[in-house]
DNA sequence: TTGAAAGCGCTAACAG
DNA sequence: CTGTTAGCGCTTTCAA
């Protein structure tokens, strides 16, 4: 089946193809009689120009990419929701790269965005999210930038000068904390999260930070890392409360480990939070799923991905956007905090 | 900064263009030297082929489409997740369209899709799961599938003999409904769904099937449709709950309102399964986090992404792949449904 | 208001 | 083993 191209529509209207472009763009003006032949033959066609041929002329593609380490954790489609909905509006389509948090599918994706010549990237997570980014992998994202504009979400790279959207996650840290000292608690502890990222690494000090302006302090035993996920968070929080002494509330890293924390707490008799308060982090919908709902700090997420793209394209369109936009996170008081019994 | 074409590099390295191409594809052997010093440039300019040409020409652009409602619901990041890993491994990556249940989304990106001039579409939800889909929504895609292969998730389009993998939505709902006769319960209730999908009507068919093979009925009160969300399966089950007589258990059309209806339960003071039993469908990561864990049918759902995608690539490669592919849903027992105390 | 023609960056005969 | 050349399908001067 040949596809029919501006050629074809072109004969058969007796134009020549310039003509065809002009009333496909409606970029220069075109007798109606002819617009209107031409249009009738491209309806009874259904011709639809080729995107590669325009793109490769106009060098854009009307294409940017997300990267993420994983699209089943409920925060990065809220991300993603946003950033699609305004990504559209302003006629780009979406490349989404789930990259299971590997940096070699990272490098990898990096390197087929540059060859599809996307207008630009969203980054989330991953590599942009370590305390000590390898430099070469630092490099690599740096080097791009000179050939697609990138804006990093959550994340940053040393002395690399990118466009950032993040929340202030140390501020929402200290929210939740505070919240946790009004309501008496004087035994807190802190679980979940990759040792390694700076999410993790971020809240904890804002949390011994509070801690600390109220004479507290985080004792060892009751910090305890792993990863991100319900299981962690189980874990890890299992093996607080397997300890003589508990602390009164605990800290996530997210909302996947505080369910996790949730499930460990039910599974040793324990009420909440009659007994123990957890509070999570991000406020995803899962948050509002749990019984007791939980208490979390929301990050705003849908506009975080909004704003990213609104950045990309301000980049893309030569504007100076801000490098860097900090969003103020907010806490969420439901059912999972309280005061002890 | 002008960007570099394999036209610079071939000066550079005093040969053609031809010749910067082979080594570029390994499409026939060029010596060793030359090889060796036009590699050389190459990495000296970081030199990366426009995608966008060899597209033109090959017409293929490695790149599928996944076209879906709701990312944020967690089944729809399971597909995504199997698919991309197999589009992936052959050389894919994926354009993802969130539609939100609207048509004229599906029908926008459809066309965008087409210009774009993707290798192949995968279509789940929205209008292909509409128990009277409209002609023209359906026309539509039929009328694409001419020049991009598509394959169609767990839905259909009437008379379309286009591509399907799917699961037995029946089978499952009789493994839920026998599961719960099993128990003991007589008094079955169904709640959720848009009442217009088939992804609901084919579960409640199924339900009553079995109910009526055992010699007992889905009574009208207890059947209620509505949405697809917690809040929509939580205002159904309050809904029930506030009757005089209640069922015994409820199923449910997904783990979302699964979920939804256990907070109803609670909000009504209901122990689970004790009073009630709840069973959802899906298996999202969503059924461990809650408590009590959901029992709930398992789709297999990354398999489905793989399969779909499997089956792209076999039609994008001109083999004849089966045209439906059916996979059998596993009822996955938890603690949300039991014998009443 | 329209047409001719020169590319965009690459691949693939075809010839040598 | 390598070069020449003709496109892929479109947009955009430049002339008319």
């Amino acid at each position: 089946m040949k596809t029919i191209t501006i050629y074809d529509i072109a004969r058969e209207a007796n134009v020549s193809v310039a003509t065809v472009s002009r009333v496909l763009n409606d970029t220069a003006p075109v007798k109606a009689s002819t617009r209107e032949t031409i249009n009738k033959i491209i309806e009874k066609h259904q011709f639809q120009p080729n995107a590669l041929a325009r793109s490769l002329l106009k060098k854009e593609t009307g294409t940017i990419a997300m990267i993420l380490p994983d699209i089943t954790n409920p925060f990065f489609p809220e991300v993603f929701w946003g950033a699609e909905n305004v990504a559209r509006e302003k006629g780009y389509s979406f490349f989404l790269c789930n990259t299971a948090g590997d940096y070699s599918r990272e490098s990898e994706y990096l390197s087929i965005l540059r060859e599809k010549r996307v207008d630009g990237i969203i980054f989330l997570g991953g590599r942009i999210n370590l305390t000590n980014c390898p430099p070469d992998l630092s490099q690599e994202v740096i080097e791009l930038t000179r050939h697609v504009p990138i804006v990093l979400v959550n994340g940053n790279l040393p002395k690399s000068g990118l466009h950032r959207i993040y929340t202030d996650e140390a501020a929402g840290a200290a929210l939740a904390t505070q919240h946790l000292i009004d309501l008496g608690h004087k035994e807190i502890g802190f679980i979940g999260g990759m040792d390694e990222t700076t999410t993790t690494q971020v809240k904890i000090k804002a949390v011994k930070m509070k801690l600390k302006e109220h004479g507290l302090g985080l004792r060892k035993e009751w910090l305890r890392t792993g990863d991100f996920s319900v299981q962690g968070g189980r874990n890890l929080m299992n093996q607080i409360l397997d300890q003589e002494h508990r602390p009164t509330a605990v800290l996530c890293v997210n909302d996947f480990t505080a369910i996790g924390a949730i499930k460990a707490a039910f599974e040793h008799g324990l009420s909440i939070p009659g007994d123990i308060s957890i509070v999570g982090f991000d406020d995803t919908p899962l948050s509002t799923a749990v019984i007791p709902e939980l208490t979390t700090v929301s990050q705003n997420t849908n506009k975080l991905g909004e704003l990213a793209v609104e950045t990309l394209h301000q980049i893309i369109n030569g504007s100076n956007p801000k490098k860097q936009i900090i969003l103020k996170p907010e806490l969420v008081v439901r059912s999972s905090s309280g005061t002890l019994v």
